[in-house]
DNA sequence: TTCGATCATAGACAGCGTCTAGGATAAACC
DNA sequence: GGTTTATCCTAGACGCTGTCTATGATCGAA
């Protein structure tokens, strides 16, 4: 097989005539050259040279591999060039919260797509999770409520929003304002299983003596959205989610609130360009919005 | 510097959108091709792939990155069956007796330029000189004299001459169809010191009582001719020398022959259509001819 | 949770590209 | 004729680096 460096040598022996000085042009010794045009014509089947003690010239056969060697190192250049002229795509590795809706991640991809030669990487997960990944260097930026611990300083809240009911349009609940606990009684339960507050949820209707049933259990927050439409069920879940046919009530008691925003290692780690436009994702997606944005 | 493998190893994961099954076409490891892929992606500056555990697909960096790669891999296999379509340039390496006319050499030289895809290398010598180079391999046919010993059997005559002086064309001698030692008591001699006979020559002389004097010695036919031509001295040399103002004149009781033909190690160790050429030029240029030529 | 598929990393090995040393050849010079 | 100089080749040792085996990490699917 041709490898590169032969041809390499082979164009210095060409230009040169001489092999002790291609040999110099090249960083090697004239023995390493003398092998290496040896070892090129004998993967080409030809004698490329005709070597004299005073002088090295060409044979037919090797005037017409210049050629080609000429054109295939003239192609490498041309491609090293082209590479280094490519400023290096940035790729922004986005940890998202899976309890935001797919739709709000939807609209953070098209907001970031307008971006010019950024590439963006989506990964999902709770909370905790993007925290392990943003220390472990696996995500840039990531888009969760405030952590506890370590990485607390270098959350930038963005917008808080509550928790509330989600039942189907046509339940006889849907237009009220709010709701209690004992109401639900009779009501089939939907269950988020990645929610944050699973456990909370469960012990504000155990607390209350309400024992609902549970006719799903789904980690998909849009499956779940499906079966509420469908009057299979209602399900506790943040106000931001919002979709037709599908009613929002706030429950009585019920004052958990939850706190998006973004986090990074450094403050420099991600373009402004991005985390301002993921600002204005949040902000303009939930109710009550933190800082400039209003 | 970016190798070939590196980009039979690149090529290979864009065809096969996996670096297992890349590797494996390959005959390479899978890590043999990672740490392949990231040697290029670094030498190229740029990442040239987004990977997951799902599958491999190009950055736009590496798409235009692959068309490059594309062109130059064809432009390998252009030039690697460039190479072999050519058929091998026989290279004829001939060795001369030194005592051949020059104008004779270049009748060889060009009855031999007109066969295609042969190239000749002539080395001039004396007779056991050109035998050692014969043994050594180191020329594969000689046009030389009748060998003493081991490649006496080698040997295929084709022509045969005498000696005779040569002299120049005013000389007073040169109408004579023959001429006695001691008719050039007084004329300048000129040496040619590689001549096969130069001590018989100096015998010759000797034992007929003529001592004339030496004005020259060269080791070149074409200067001593020279010399003699511009009207200097005598010399004696084989028949087979004939240049424009010289005469030449057969030498009294000087009865030495040569016989020309070609020495090979083998019989077939050149190809027929060269010997044959060979022995034409021979033929033609030397007065007694052998063999078939008549 | 476990399994299978995938790519990345680490360390050992060995192939081969490279080096140093020395040889052969031939032209040029004294 | 012998010496010097310039050139390319060969032989053997060395060491870089390309390759391997073994293992880790990640992710999706069963």
């Amino acid at each position: 097989m041709i490898e590169r460096y032969l041809l390499r040598y082979f164009l210095a022996v060409v230009e040169h005539g001489n092999f002790t000085r291609a040999a110099e042009s090249c960083n090697v010794t004239q023995p390493t050259l003398s092998v290496g045009i040896a070892r090129l014509e004998e993967s080409v089947g030809q004698r490329l040279f005709h070597r004299s003690n005073r002088r090295v010239d060409l044979t037919p056969t090797g005037a017409q591999f210049a050629e080609h060697a000429r054109r295939i190192e003239a192609q490498f250049n041309l491609a090293e060039v082209a590479m280094k002229q490519r400023q290096p795509e940035a790729i922004i590795r986005l940890g998202v919260l899976a309890t935001l809706p797919t739709s709000m991640v939807a609209d953070i991809a098209k907001a970031l797509g307008g971006i010019d030669g950024i590439r963006t990487e989506f990964v999902e997960g709770r909370a905790s999770e993007l925290q392990d990944r943003l220390d472990a260097a696996r995500i840039d930026l990531a888009i969760t409520t405030e952590p506890q611990g370590r990485l607390r300083d270098s959350f930038e809240p963005v917008a808080s929003e509550g928790y509330g009911l989600a039942l189907p349009a046509s339940h006889p609940l849907a237009e009220r304002t709010s709701i209690a606990a004992h109401e639900l009684a009779d009501n089939v339960m939907l269950v988020r299983r990645h929610c944050e507050l699973l456990t909370a949820t469960s012990q504000h209707f155990t607390a209350r003596g309400v024992r609902p049933f549970f006719a799903a259990r789904s980690r998909s927050d849009d499956r779940i959205l499906a079966l509420v439409a469908a009057g299979v069920g209602v399900t506790v879940m943040p106000d931001c989610f919002v979709v037709p046919g599908v009613a929002r009530v706030p429950m009585e008691d019920f004052t958990h609130v939850r706190t998006l925003g973004v986090l990074m290692r450094e403050a420099d780690a991600v373009p402004e360009a991005v985390v301002a436009r993921v600002r204005g994702v949040l902000a303009e997606r939930i109710g009550g919005a933190w800082g400039d944005g209003g």
